[in-house]
RNA sequence: GGAGGCUUCGCCUAGUCUGGUCUAUGGCGCCGCACUGCUAAUGCGGUUUGGGGUAACCCCCCAUCCCGGGUUCAAAUCCCGGAGCCUCCGCCA
């Protein structure tokens, strides 16, 4: 969620990026005027309660008549506190719960409107030319059939529409995929996590999942568990309630989980194959860093999405995606997108969030350290006496990106680097981690 | 699944039986100052978090003893419900 303060000073500025996300203004309203009310109704509650520990003081002292008097004027007093508190209560129930209904602030120059007005940042190697080469490219399925890679028709048949079976070859080029990806993400200094899969509401709540993204997501009821879209989740409530010393940021986590997708809304789309599906395995790169470090960590995060695509050979742009397609919790989005020569088209590989201290917010994860002005320059005669390791307590952002959803990957892997008898070529990278094998081939085992 | 124990302001801890003097004790750590001819020792002071008042500061006020209810003029303390952790038993990969 947003700063309370920001919208106090500036709802001028959150008017605008709800309006560029295309949501509802007036909710910013009603928010300004929950707010107010649970001010003023704080301020009553302060000055009442006041007066009756101070009442609460004197009655053991006295005694007789003057007791009696006191204890009947506790007595009314008393009634008018517990008002007073279920006021306060009330406003500030409404003020939270309209809060959590807020979008994060959109990025500046982030490019508004919807899914089809994201810009492109560049665009890194160029599609094959398959016609120069004399065949027509078959499309993953068809590639993976081949291969004896991937079986939707017994997925379909065992779990339904939008499941599949990873088979043979199909499977251990996941297993590389991963043991490849996580490599490259521990290199960069990233620690390898395994998360749960299964969550509480809060955990899903605090990263922004049950706004409009909701009937996305998966959820037991009888547990009251959700599974999650995303290692994200779980990532970002690893610190959750907790108050990270500065020196000790940036923390970056590599997540690998499962992902489950309702994928609610997508009827017609990408049925063919295995490009959308409810269930899939994910490298996730997750960021702990201070606010003003969010936006160079972002670049960081891109970075490392651009050399996991181009060590596995496949063309791809950058494209900085528009305020309508942003979900709740980012600020700004860059989603990298292979060239998917069946289809023709750039289709979203990986994306790379910055959240700025929206998560933070919800989850309460905190930071420990020096305000950004404030640095070691001025001797900083730290008010009132300085607490621990000096410094204040502030939120802190978080950022992730994907590094390998595996289906998807694998879609593009098998379709850009296939030759005409229907074998696909593996990138050198992967090699180490398939056994030196340098060619899928259809028959083979 | 069964039985028991535990949860206090960074960490450890006193307080809970017997409600008000708890504005929560002490130790460790940390911050500041003083002193000492040198990063040690000692002394003094400070050190939960959130919210509000304030242009802001100093400061003041309110809440916060795992969470939520209740009893009471008054709850860390009494009652009910819940969560988390630990131990033992059962079951299980």
């Amino acid at each position: 969620m947003i700063d309370l303060r920001l919208l106090r000073e500036d709802p001028d500025r959150v008017r605008a990026s709800q309006r560029a996300r295309g949501e509802d203004v007036a909710l910013v309203d009603a928010l300004l005027s929950a707010d107010e009310r649970r001010r003023s109704s704080s301020v009553r509650f302060d000055a009442l309660r006041s007066e009756q520990k101070a009442l609460g003081k004197l009655i053991p002292k006295a005694a007789g008549e003057e007791k009696t008097e006191l204890l009947k004027k506790a007595g009314e007093l008393s009634a008018a506190v517990k008002a007073a508190d279920a006021e306060q209560d009330q406003a500030a129930e409404e003020t939270q719960r309209l809060l959590a209904q807020l979008g994060n602030l959109v990025h500046p120059e982030v490019p508004v409107g919807g899914e089809d007005d994201f810009t492109v940042r560049e665009t890194v190697g160029e599609p094959r030319d398959f016609t120069a080469e004399g065949f027509t490219p078959k499309d993953h399925l068809e590639l993976g059939q081949l291969l004896g890679a991937i079986d939707t028709e017994r997925g379909a048949k065992v779990s339904g529409s939008r499941f599949y079976y990873l088979t043979g070859i199909g499977a251990l080029l996941e297993l590389a995929l991963v043991n490849a990806a996580v490599a490259q993400a521990t290199e960069a200094g990233f620690v390898p996590m395994l998360t749960p899969a299964l969550v509480k509401p809060r955990a899903m709540e605090g990263t922004g999942f049950l706004g409009q993204a909701a009937e996305n997501v998966y959820h037991l009821e009888k547990d009251d568990y959700y599974l999650v879209g995303t290692s994200e989740v779980p990532l970002a409530a690893y610190h959750m309630d907790e108050i990270i010393d500065a020196d000790r940021l940036p923390l970056r986590y590599a997540g690998f989980s499962p992902c489950f997708r309702r994928e609610a809304g997508t009827y017609g789309k990408d049925t063919r194959g295995i490009f959308r599906v409810h269930q899939f395995d994910k490298v996730e790169m997750f960021s702990y860093v201070a606010p003003e470090d969010a936006e160079a960590e972002h670049m960081r995060l891109l970075e490392w999405e651009k050399q996991w695509l181009t060590g596995l050979e496949l063309p791809f742009r950058v494209i900085d995606v528009a305020t309508g397609d942003l979900g709740a919790s980012a600020s700004r989005k860059y989603d990298c997108e292979a060239w998917i020569p069946t289809q023709g088209k750039y289709r979203e590989l990986t994306s790379a969030s910055n959240c700025d201290e929206f998560q933070a917010r919800r989850l309460s994860v905190r930071m420990r350290g020096e305000w950004p002005g404030a640095a070691a320059s001025a001797s900083t005669p730290s008010s009132g006496g300085g607490g621990r390791t000096g410094g204040h307590v502030r939120p802190l952002a978080t950022l992730n990106g994907t590094l390998c959803a595996v289906p998807r990957t694998i879609v593009a892997l098998l379709e850009n680097h296939q030759r005409a008898d229907g074998s696909v070529r593996v990138p050198e990278v992967l090699r180490p981690h398939l056994g030196g094998r340098e060619l899928l081939e259809p028959g083979a085992k």
